[in-house]
DNA sequence: TTCATAGCTTAATGTATTGTTAATAAAGTT
DNA sequence: AACTTTATTAACAATACATTAAGCTATGAA
């Protein structure tokens, strides 16, 4: 897949409608990962970050509402859509009472699923963050190679960082100067926004600041209620 | 209204469909406000926040899809729904290329539209996005950085502005050297506007003139009865 | 398998920020 | 003068954040 590509999940366990549909969304320039079952669909969810998920609500093992509703509790803003052959008006509520994005009932017009899908990825929102190749960084005095996950300070005294101190450096870089919003880093880090994750955001930040203070002119400012900023002074 | 309800502005020339959607959405606690044709319904959006606007397709004047255009280039995250007679797939993909939320087909079930309305409020999408994409302005030697809530005066020295200041200081900058009604703000920024909620403007009008009082030319003024002025000198 | 440990989460505690309301004074209007 | 509107400061409660420490858990070495 390339950077720019939107990557989607779809949940599906009927083997050949759920590759036409993986076809038809990556013949339309989407990155597609397809899951058999709820279960399945669960591991993968979990696995990487995804911009949308399309999920078929009668499955074997676990049903789509209840994959829905599990996806929702790790993350609130991802779109969800639902499919389903079921065009009862309980079942419609019902998912969009799980917090969906769109029912759609089998058969529905491929054209106007891509619309819809479009339009949901195409919005304006700060979770469309473009993915980076880069992997070395330059903060203050310091060097920062995300890809060894190490931090030098004037060429020497290496500190290691741990995987989600070197995630969230990371993402705090690439927003220099900018608002890094907590939800942001809470999707795409931690890949479930609760009470808690945030509070163990908060202790990696102190671990940051603790690594940072050596350069004055380094600082992750926090934004009250919005997120944090790394500013780098000249 | 109170400053919890959602608001919800409607767009319908048809008399009767428009208040009864109305009077139904009311009774389930939103904030309901109805404009009879395209022209009006972008008065109404112009002068307050809404939360989600339900906008029919064939209108005289002004239809529904050039009213949802300008909406858009107006704000690019909120929530359109547009409502039609029409079922042509062309309408519908028009719809969302537009950046539509859902379109909905006449007759809908007014539960399963109350469920779209409330999935889609209650989502934590789009809160936080500028409104706009202006938000470094000049104040005098000030520097005024709405995204990142922050005022500095002459390069350094930076205040950090909450987010009612922020709202209040960008809207008084919007209307620079010209009035800004008093009603106007309470309307967007606290989005109801009886005597509490004026008694806390007042004060944060208050906390502004303290930051803004380093640089003798800017001057917020009031006109009795009316609103604020900000006044930069030359 | 057991053990040590790095890495992460949760708890505990303290501090800061924010927005509303109250209290009181001052200014503007009629 | 009587009334309304605005100014300013302060008290408060509700959140949000900061930091350190303690408690888990998965991983890999022995």
């Amino acid at each position: 897949m390339n950077a720019e590509q939107k990557k989607i999940l779809i949940v599906e366990d009927d083997f050949n409608f759920g590759n036409i549909l993986k076809d038809y969304l990556i013949l339309n320039d989407y990155f597609v990962v397809l899951a058999k079952n709820g279960i399945e669909g669960m591991e993968k969810f979990q696995k990487e970050n995804f911009d949308l998920c399309i999920l078929d609500v009668m499955m074997p093992f676990k049903d789509g509402f209840t994959l829905g509703k599990e996806i929702r509790e790790k993350n609130e803003t991802i779109p969800l859509f639902f499919l389903s052959a079921k065009t009862l008006k309980e079942d419609v509520l019902r998912g969009f009472k799980i917090g969906a994005d769109d029912y759609l009932t089998k058969p529905f017009d491929s054209e106007v699923l891509l619309a819809k899908i479009k339009a949901i990825l195409n919005r304006k929102n700060f979770f469309n963050v473009p993915e980076s190749d880069v992997y070395e960084f330059e903060i203050g005095k310091f060097k920062f190679n995300s890809k060894l996950r190490f931090l030098t300070y004037g060429g020497e005294e290496s500190v290691k960082l741990s995987p989600k101190e070197n995630q969230l450096l990371r993402l705090l870089v690439l927003h220099v100067n900018d608002l890094l919003p907590r939800e942001l880093a809470l999707n795409k880090i931690w890949r479930d926004d609760s009470y808690f994750t945030s509070r163990s955001m908060d202790v990696y930040i102190a671990k940051l600041r603790k690594y940072l203070k050596t350069d004055a002119k380094v600082e992750i400012l926090n934004i009250h209620g919005e997120g944090f900023r790394l500013v780098v002074g000249q």
